[in-house]
DNA sequence: GAGCACTGC
């Protein structure tokens, strides 16, 4: 029997506009060739440019470029400034005299799939007059390319060659709202160019919500006097649907559970639509899935007539499910997609009319007092909530049910902390080392990053090294900075040093990745090392599919070797061409990993790395491994348990380790540490090593121990 | 003893 119609109440306030600040209309099959037009059909491409939204502002947004160096667009879903913006600049001259304008997104599909529709809009091939520039993938010509989309990521990357950005007339920065880390490097480094470039115009396109923000960041008139200054708004509204918004009457234990009931009220009494339900990690969305396939079993037993086809959908899925969620489902089936946050920004599913928001969200942050990442359940905010909502208004008007109460939803902060403020800034400071910012602290973010991390380190040491100041750096200061030290990216001043810090700064990879390669042809296992290398890079390099967990371990074990998850990689990539699938290897992942090392060989052959190879001797690599992540090394404790060499903290070898389940070494390193759920420290790629190994390699990182509590562990270590 | 939101260079 199907389990009691929900007891959910919801209630409607005042009927809520969503305020949604996207526009992609996203295909994710981008690949295939775009369609030409020719000049007659032109003509319905120019009408349909006509009536987007954005249109009627043409003339007064290219008078705003005109007057302003920055322009604030606050753009509403579906206004069409994303493709239409960059053509109207294009039209009035802003990319003559083989200037380009640039368009960046945060991701790298974005790109892709907005290139090629500007470039069908023009009638030509993408790559010519448009084009797109992504790492591993370029598809732009220095000559021809008038509009260029690339990635936020690539676009401080082509700073580190040309600093002033000289051959951009105009940048656009897409999608500045979700505030990710390239986003906010790009948008501090673009202010200090126009101060040099007086002549550049910067375009932010972004929410409502953070308009004034970035209105105050670039406004360079100090006067007072509002004629002076040298930033615009514009608001364009948007074309979508209103969304009706439910919140419950009081609040809900239980959100998992609740999430089943709304489904199942919906489908009872709604009329049709696709439904779309947020969760926050890939373990909830399977028991909802498994929940609610029960239910709807039972459903069609007591003859409802309307089917109900439930789908996961997080990034960790193998593509051809995730790509279920996009077929059509006949009338008389309901489709039901359980998601993770993937669904709020990176793709968008057709035919959403229901939404269900459990109101919160896994996000990354970072400890700067035990330089660990952990992943936080945390309740999200007002822009996330209403940019959920806004995903049921995308065809028609749509209906979002917030597991969570009105007054609830007024407590929840405005807008997401940005990710420069909950990630470890070591390699910020050496990319922003590398584009010539030697005071750091003087770089104007547009969030400074807390002060109390390794930028307070960085000035207190770069100003003073007296007792007296140094008291007043913690322990774990000294160490970030004394990590860059020793893996000598930077000298004792603060300097990026030559030519191995300006190397490292040059990998795509954090610092300890790029020490680990750049040293490893000495060590005589280059070739070994960057293999690990790019896998490393990949999430998972095994799949366990929910249903038949107890096989694909089995098929893992194959590969599992005693040193460790590090050569099990290689071990992976030497074995794997044969049977990926019957293996349940990541195979996108290992896709990947082949493409991530043919650039980092580019790389290694660019600074000359000697290609060497270890000719099966284990301890070599293992010991160039060492060399990068030195600072990750712990040691069995009578407990069973492991301890940090560094700061003594309890750490456990992650269930996905080969190591896991196995006589545990006595010493383990290389490791990336994670904190997962009930505060509990795991280990992620780990592997057995020496203890004498990590004396010689980083001395002046444990001697730091003088200053606190690992005096004692060193002189064990040693 | 038991687990990994999502990007990007």
């Amino acid at each position: 029997m199907a389990a009691p119609l929900s007891t959910m109440k919801f209630w409607k306030p005042g009927a809520e506009a969503p305020g949604i600040t996207e526009e992609r209309e996203l295909n994710t099959e981008t690949t295939g060739s775009p369609i030409i037009f020719n000049p007659h059909t032109a003509l319905s491409i120019e009408k349909q440019r006509q009536k987007l939204p954005v249109f009627k502002h043409r003339n007064n947004i290219l008078y705003l470029v005109e007057s302003f160096q920055t322009v604030i667009i606050v753009g509403e879903t579906g206004c069409g400034k994303t493709t239409q913006l960059p053509q109207y600049l294009l039209e009035a001259g802003w990319a003559t005299e083989g200037k380009v304008i640039g368009v960046t997104q945060p991701r790298r599909v974005a790109a892709i799939s907005v290139a090629n529709r500007v470039a069908e809009e023009r009638g030509a091939l993408v790559g010519h007059e448009v084009g797109y520039t992504i790492r591993f993938d370029d598809c732009s010509d220095p000559q021809a390319t008038r509009i260029k989309f690339l990635t936020d990521g690539m676009l401080v990357r082509e700073m580190m060659a040309d600093p002033l950005l000289k051959k951009y007339s105009v940048l656009m920065l897409d999608e500045a709202h979700e505030r990710t880390l390239y986003t906010d490097i790009a948008i501090g480094l673009l202010k200090k160019i126009q101060k040099k470039r007086r002549d550049l115009r910067v375009i932010v396109a972004s929410a409502t919500l953070d308009a004034k923000k970035f209105h105050d960041f670039f406004n360079l008139n100090e006067s007072g006097d509002p004629n002076k200054d040298t930033c615009g708004i514009l608001t364009v509204e948007g074309r979508t649907f209103p969304v009706d918004v439910f919140y419950t009457v009081s609040p809900v234990p239980d959100y998992v559970k609740a999430t089943v009931e709304t489904v199942l009220k919906i489908h009872e009494t709604e009329e049709d639509g696709d439904v779309l339900a947020f969760l926050t990690g890939q373990e909830e969305v399977e028991k909802v899935v498994s929940l609610l396939q029960d239910q709807a079993r039972s459903l069609s037993r007591i003859g409802m007539k309307k089917h109900l086809r439930i789908l996961p959908m997080y990034s960790g899925l193998p593509y051809a499910d995730q790509m279920k969620v996009f077929e059509r489902t006949p009338p008389t089936v309901r489709k039901v997609v359980v998601a993770t946050n993937i669904a709020e920004t990176s793709i968008t599913i057709n035919g959403v009319v229901f939404v269900i928001d459990c109101a919160f969200v896994k996000l990354r942050a970072y400890n700067p007092s035990t330089a660990i990442e952990s992943l936080v359940v945390t309740p999200i905010s007002k822009a996330s909530a209403s940019q959920r909502a806004g995903r049921a208004g995308r065809n028609r008007p749509g209906k979002c049910f917030r597991l969570y109460t009105e007054e609830d939803f007024e407590k929840l902060p405005a807008s997401t902390v940005p990710e420069m403020q909950r990630t470890n800034l070591a390699p910020v400071i050496l990319q922003l080392k590398a584009l010539g910012i030697d005071n750091v602290l003087r770089f104007s973010f547009l969030s400074p990053p807390p002060a109390q991390t390794m930028v307070q380190a960085l000035e207190l040491l770069l100003r003073s090294r007296s007792k007296h100041l140094q008291a007043k750096v913690s322990l774990h200061m000294m160490q970030n900075f004394n990590q860059l030290c020793v893996l000598a990216g930077l000298d004792h001043y603060g300097r990026l040093t030559d030519p191995m810090g300006v190397r490292m700064a040059e990998f795509p990879l954090s610092p300890m990745f790029a020490k680990m390669l750049l040293e490893s042809g000495t060590f005589g296992c280059s070739k070994e090392i960057v293999t690990i290398a790019a896998m490393m890079q990949i999430q998972n390099t095994f799949v366990l599919p929910a249903n038949q967990k107890k096989a694909a371990a089995r098929e893992h074990r194959k590969f599992a070797v005693a040193e460790g998850d590090h050569l099990t990689m290689l071990n992976v990539t030497r074995r794997a061409p044969s049977g990926v699938q019957e293996h349940f290897l990541n195979y996108k992942g290992l896709l990947r990993a082949v493409t991530v090392r043919e650039q980092l060989r580019r790389l290694m052959n660019k600074f000359k790395v000697p290609r060497t190879s270890s000719e099966g001797d284990p301890d070599v690599i293992l010991k160039c491994i060492v060399l990068g992540f030195f600072s990750n090394a712990a040691r069995i404790h009578h407990s069973g348990s492991y301890r940090t060499l560094r700061d003594d903290r309890e750490l456990h070898i992650h269930p996905s380790s080969v190591l896991y389940g196995e006589k545990p070494p006595k010493w383990s390193g290389g490791f990336s540490m994670k904190c997962c759920r009930r505060q509990k420290y795991y280990m992620r790629d780990v592997t057995a090593v020496e203890s004498s190994w990590f004396g010689r390699v980083g001395p002046h990182f444990y001697k730091q121990a003088k200053h606190g509590s690992l005096a004692s562990k060193r002189s064990r270590v040693l």
